[in-house]
DNA sequence: AAACTGACTTCTC
DNA sequence: GGAGAAGCCAGTT
């Protein structure tokens, strides 16, 4: 849980607009290679991504942390994960609502990947 | 503690 | 570019 919860308090700091690569995502957590760790993490744990993420209200401190888990797409910012309902497509959606740019079904990484603070 | 699993990444064919 | 295989990590059983 605790590599999860670094991932979590990562993936939510994330910017509207913006998406972060796994390995990214990974790397920020601590360890870089982990990037399979963080998306299982997502999977395993309880959250219900929501269809308008506001996210204005920062849940820190709930047992039940809203990731924005669309904001989380491959390392080529391909869209892997998302076993959800509507897969990858509502990710993209939801993405692409958010301002991120795509290339036909890939994130634009040139323009709307998140650079974090390191 | 060991084995299995999984929303990954990268290389090779 | 698609398909297959290996390597990586953390969590669950």
């Amino acid at each position: 849980m605790t590599f999860c919860d670094r991932v979590y308090k990562i993936v939510k700091k994330i910017p509207k607009g913006k998406v972060a690569t796994y390995s990214q995502v990974s790397r920020l957590a601590g360890n870089v290679k982990a990037a399979r760790a963080v998306g299982m993490c997502m999977r395993t744990n309880p959250f219900v991504p929501v269809s308008d993420p506001a996210f204005s209200g920062d849940d820190t401190g709930c047992h039940t942390p809203r990731v924005p888990c669309h904001r989380v797409v491959g390392s080529d910012g391909r869209l892997v994960g998302y076993s959800g309902k509507g897969g990858v497509s509502a990710k993209k959606s939801m993405l692409a609502k958010e301002g991120v740019l795509f290339i036909k079904d890939t994130v634009d990484l040139v323009h709307s990947q998140w650079h974090s603070i390191f």
